[in-house]
Order: C-alpha cells, then structure tokens, then sequence
DNA sequence: CCGATCACGTA
DNA sequence: GACGTACGTGATCGTA
C-alpha cells in the first residue's frame, strides 16, 4: 500500500545512504515530481535508472515478425496440433515482448528511479499489476497437474501422468499511477540541464528510452558505472549492477537478495517492484560515489575520455544506419534458391537427414572408415579441444579429395551470410535502419565493441556492404587510419628503419619486404611485399615461424628466417618488445597512449602457455588500445564539426569511421574536416598519421 | 532452457 | 617445441 511518507535525507556518511532498506514510497503526485527535480537540482548530480516492458501489439512489424517465426518452426515439425502451435507463438511472443522491452527505439517506462545524496525516488508510471492475490504455482513434472491443467488424451479425458504445468498468479489491480507525459514533463528540467551530471549504470540505454517521451536525447554531461569500473578492472566479467555491488560492497547486501525482478518487472507485485526501481537508483548512485573516489590518474584521464565517447556513442546509436531492406530481402531469396541447390546435392551425396551445419555430421562423414561408410579421409587439423576441424582452412587442405568438400565450404559460405546477415540484420531492422548498441566496457583493450547487429563485422564484400546506404540526399565518406597499429609501434619503438620508411611515406609492407629481402623498394615483388605484410603483422600479434609458414604458404624453415632477418632489420622494435615484456612482469600490467590499462595476470605465471601468452597480450594491449584511443579521441572531435555542416557520424570500426554527409559540391571539404579532425598530417612522436577517405552513395562504394 | 563448442565475419 | 591479438553471432549438442 502508498504511504504518506516524504522522501527524506537519511543521515551522516558523507550524503550517501546508511539505510538499505527504502521502504514502499513511491512518488504518486506531480508535485512530488517537481520536488525531487528541486532537491536533484541542488545535488548537481544524480543517479538514475528506467525499468521498461515490451508491448508488441505497439509493433505490426514484429508481429508480422512473430507469425513467420511461428510459421517457419511450425513447419520444422514431424506433427502438429492446435496446442502446439499456441505454445510455439506463446513462446516467440515473449520472447519478443522480451527484446523489445531491451529496445530503447520501443520499449516503454513503467518505472524511473532517481537517487542522489541521502535520497531516492521510485516514479511508477504504468505498472501493471497490484500485489499478490493469488500466487504463482510451477509443477517441476513430479506431481500430477490440478484438474484444468492436465494434458487432454485421445478418448477426450484428462490424463494423470505427472507433467511440468504453471499456473501464473492473480494480481490485484494496480495504484493509481502518473501518466508518462506528465511525469516526462516535469522531469525536463534535470535531464536537459547541462550542469547536472546524468548517472547510470549503462545509462545509454536508459538515456535513449527515455529520449522517445521527449523527441530527442538528454543532454550531457552523463556518466556510467560500467565505463568507470571497466578502467579500474577490465578483467572483470560481469559487469551487471549486482556484481559490481557484491565486489565493491561485499557479498552480503540486501540488494543481492532481490535476484531478477529487473527481466520480470511486469509480473512483479508492485509494492516489490518499488522497492527494486529505490534500490537499484541508490545502488547505482553508491557505486558511482564509490568507484569516481578511487579514479586517480591516469585513469581518470581514460575514464574522462571515455565518458565524452559515451555521448557521441549515443547519438551514433540512436541514428544508426540505413540499411536496404528490399535488397537484403533479395539477398536472401537468392541466397536460399543456392542453398537449396547445395543442400540436395549433399544430401545426395551424403544420406537424407545429413546436417551440414552439423559438425559431428561432417566430421563422421569425412573421417570416419570407409567401412563404417565415411571417405576414411585424414584430419589435417585439431580444434582447441582437439577434435578433427572442419572448419574452412582445413576443408581447403582436401579440396580436391572428394567432390563434397566445396559444397561444404559453399554451403558454410550461404549459410553464414543468410543467418548471420540477412536474417539478422533484416529481423533487427526498425523503419529502414540499423540502431547498433556500441560498447566502452566489453574489450580488455580499450577497443569498443558492437552488439545487436554487430557493425563492426559486417562482411566487406559488396554483397552486403552495397546494401547499407546513405540517408536520401546524402553521401557516405568513410574514413580510416593508414597502419595505426604499426605505426605505434613506430612511436613506441622509436625504430630506426621503421620510423624511416613511415617519415618517407614508404608503403611499411614494400618497405619491410625491402629490408627483408635486401633489395630496393622498387624491385619488390607482389609476392614479397604480401610477406613482408605477414610478418608485420606477426609482430603486432606476436606470431611465430609456424604461422608465418601456415598463413604464407612457405616452409618452416624459410619462415624462421624471415623472421630472425625481419627482428634483425627492426632491431629497435624487437628491443621495444622486450622491454615491455619486462615491464609488465614488473607491475603487473602495461599502460596505454592515453594511460589505460590492461592487467596482465598471468605475466609471470609458472605455466609457459599461460604466460607466453600474457606476454603476446601485453605488446598486443599497447598497440591496439592505443591505437583505440587515438580513434576515440578523433571520434569526440570529428562529431560536433560533423554535426555542424549536417553530418552524422554513424559507425566506428576500430581504426575508421563512417559517415553520412549532404550530397552537395561540398564533400571533399567535409571529407577534409574529417581527415583533419583525425590528425592527418599529424605526427605521434615524428611519426606521420596519416588518413585516407573515400565516399559512395553506399558502404562498400565508399569503403 | 542454458552453457560449451565450433565455425566465421571484422579490425 | 609451439606459439597470433581483439571481438559478436548463429547453430548444434549435451545436460538439466
């Protein structure tokens, strides 16, 4: 039940909270709203957190999605029924109102929480259900189901074997509750202050929710718990708010009592749920506090730049990118007619029912004896577990052993394509495009990554990346670093020939092959440039002779050669190396251009795989997180020019960015903005950076 | 229903 | 003596 009682400051402590325990107020009037806004205003600061449904009847096109979906499991099946099909839908109903609820173009708020100093507030503003009238009741399948839940037998009576069943709850109606618009309204005032520091743990997601009440984003300066706890410890792996609180705070708190009510929120009695949405904004506000207090620098500096990224990330997702739906879908059809194609002449090679997404169907097939009715064909290669692969590289080795092979590999090539990127990006697709969630916690290098649809490996073949365009009237320019990764290792190393052929503006492949193979730039052949490739890369990965010789086709012996001649040549890079191996056994970890770090526990582990392997991640962490943060700090330059001539950054792919500019005469002067914002021209330590563009009417025209 | 395993797309 | 880094997604399979 409501209560009357005013939120109140709880006392000592430095303003954080010394009771755990909120109680059941929830703010149920428009002058409570403008209150708390009052109290948020004097904290200049604040913690806040949205809890969200899915409504799918709000969505046609996903409940077009939905009957497919049914359809096509539907049809998987050896026999149907009427009970069948109702369960199937019922589960890709809620499967579906599920992602949708994660989904902040969709979802809807039923709850905000908002905490700052000594206080917190719970804004129901369409929960859908009062308290427990009658409780839930799961049968595990020990018992027989009470009557009207047993399955229905043939003669028409019920059946009394024991069965799974699940009888939901009966709820009470809910409280009256303020509307959204109401609620939204009189929040404005501290979610488009530009003084307030905005605070949630993921708060992209919550700040672009909430973004659809008011038309548009939230302004900064917001802040993350996430972003702030991964600088501390990007070991960490879980980064959810319960685990951060257990770590931070000690496994015994009353916060880890509450389990899952966030993914359950519409089935949880309201009283509950309130307290959830006060424990979960102070929990949020009390980790804030805590992990900010314990930033020194540098990695106050990282958690500084990363906060800016946050807010071109948000805007970048909220954007997101236009992509052909027309085009995928034809994609796809001519995808399925090939598939279809492969698939008959597999099965007739094989026996009907054969897999090809199976790999224990393929394996038995091709390696077991001919007798058991397999090829009786050789492994060439282990997985990490050390079975036989079937994976592309080691179907390649025996192409010619068997007519199957390719139509394994061409089978493996559709079936990717189809799933992975037709299907996956078409069912993620909302109004022609594409709203990727992009991540500042998820690498252990300070990389971003990209999750639902992940835009950083779309496929360059222009099958698909044709597909993905620029807004009407508009250009892609994609921008992207010239070897940043070898190029740091430049500036660290100070590396004599190295440093030479980057200040030359000597292509580092043709330039390397040259020392490799003591012969001038110009007398370097394909062949011998694509090695000198191959072994640059080999340094910023720490590969060995063995890959060398698999990746490049030469003998083992050839290959070490390459490789001492290639250490020889870059002395003052295998020396740099050295001593960052050295460095980190030292202190445990190594740092980045812009101070971050990467821990590195294993450096001076007993076990040599273990700890040759920290020592690969160890020079690997430096350059590829520093060349992150080289990308990042372009990122915060490149988009308030962008957005200044109409631009929209829409994609990071680790070392480019891309894109959408008006289509007018004036594109190579953006194209120029954007080089320049970028530092080209520049230098890191005498080291030229330099970017290249290009632009398109589509991702792969403007690759 | 979920985690492990495998394969495969990107930088 | 072997030794490549960093990700996310989808399918299968075994276990619960």
């Amino acid at each position: 039940m409501k209560t009357l009682e005013r939120p109140r400051r709880t006392s000592g402590g430095r303003g954080l909270f010394t009771s755990f325990h909120p109680g059941s107020h929830y703010v149920s009037t428009i002058d409570e709203v403008r209150a708390l806004v009052d109290v948020v205003i004097t904290q200049g600061s604040f913690a806040f957190d949205v809890e969200t449904v899915g409504v799918l009847s709000h969505h046609p096109d996903l409940t077009e999605q939905v009957d497919q979906q049914v359809k096509t499991h539907v049809e998987a099946l050896t026999s149907t029924s009427d009970a069948i099909t109702d369960r199937a839908r019922e589960n890709k109903e809620q499967a579906m109102t599920k992602t949708i609820a994660l989904d902040p173009k969709r979802n809807e708020v039923i709850w905000v929480g908002i905490a700052t100093n000594g206080y917190s507030w719970a804004i129901p503003v369409g929960h859908p259900c009062g308290e427990v009238l009658v409780p839930e009741e799961v049968g595990n399948g020990s018992t027989i189901p009470p009557t009207g839940h047993r399955k229905i037998l043939k003669s028409g009576d019920e059946s009394l074997a024991k069965a799974r069943y699940h009888i939901p709850a009966v709820f009470a109606d809910p409280p009256a509750q303020l509307s959204r618009a109401e609620v939204f309204e009189a929040l404005k005032p501290i979610f488009f202050d530009h003084s307030l520091v905005k605070v949630g743990h993921n708060v992209k997601f919550d700040a672009r929710t909430i973004a659809k009440y008011y038309g548009e984003l939230p302004v900064g300066p917001l802040h993350d718990t996430m972003l702030v706890q991964h600088a501390l410890d990007e070991n960490i792996s879980s980064f959810r708010l319960t685990s951060l609180i257990s770590t931070n705070f000690g496994e015994h708190n009353p916060y880890s009592k509450h389990g899952k009510v966030g993914a359950n929120i519409s089935t949880t009695p309201f009283s509950i749920a309130c307290n959830y949405v006060h424990l979960d904004a102070r929990w949020t506000w009390m980790l804030y506090q805590k992990l900010i207090r314990g930033l020194t620098n540098p990695l106050r500096q990282v958690v500084e730049q990363d906060v800016r990224v946050l807010e071109v990330l948000m805007d970048m997702e909220d954007i997101g990118m236009q992509v052909d739906s027309k085009g995928l879908a034809s994609l796809g059809e001519e995808l399925d007619s090939k598939m279809t194609d492969v698939h008959s002449e597999i099965t007739a090679i094989t026996y009907p029912g054969f897999n090809p997404d199976s790999v224990k169907d393929k394996r038995l097939f091709l390696f077991s004896a001919k007798r058991d009715g397999g090829l009786g064909l050789k492994p060439n290669k282990e997985t990490e577990k050390g079975q036989a692969s079937v994976d592309h590289d080691s179907l390649r080795a025996m192409e010619h052993k068997h007519p199957i092979i390719p139509l394994f590999l061409n089978w493996a090539e559709y079936k990717k394509m189809k799933s992975t990127y037709v299907d996956g990006l078409l069912e993620k697709t909302n109004k022609g495009r594409l709203h990727p969630n992009f991540h500042l916690h998820r690498t252990s290098t300070g990389r971003l990554s990209s999750s639902d649809p992940n835009l950083q490996n779309v496929p360059r073949d222009s099958s698909i990346r044709g597909l993905f365009k620029a807004d009407d009237n508009s250009l892609l320019i994609v921008a992207d670093y010239d070897q940043i990764e070898l190029r740091i290792m430049a500036m660290f190393s100070k590396d004599e020939n190295m440093m030479e052929i980057f200040t030359k503006g000597i292509d580092i492949h043709t330039g390397a092959a040259s020392l490799l193979f003591d012969k001038p730039v110009a007398e370097i052949t394909k062949d011998e440039r694509q090695l000198g490739k191959s072994a640059n890369f080999l340094t910023a990965y720490g590969g060995g002779a063995s890959k060398l010789s698999a990746t490049s086709g030469v003998t083992l012996t050839k290959a070490r050669e390459i490789i001492n001649q290639y250490y020889e040549q870059f002395d003052g890079l295998s020396l740099w190396k050295h001593k960052v191996v050295m460095q980190a056994k030292k202190d445990g970890y190594v740092t980045t251009i812009s101070g971050r770090r990467r821990r590195l526990p294993d450096i001076n582990s007993n076990k040599d795989d273990l700890r040759s392997r920290a020592e690969r991640q160890a020079v690997n962490a430096i350059v590829q997180g520093s060349a992150s943060d080289i990308c990042k700090k372009a990122m915060i330059k490149v988009h308030p020019k962008v957005r200044s001539f109409g631009g929209k950054l829409l994609v990071q792919v680790h070392d480019e960015l891309v894109v959408n500019v008006p289509d007018n005469d004036r594109v190579d002067y953006y194209s120029g903005i954007i080089k320049e914002e970028m530092g080209h021209g520049k230098d890191l330590n005498n080291v030229p950076i330099v970017v290249s563009s290009q632009s398109g009417y589509t991702w792969s025209e403007a690759k």
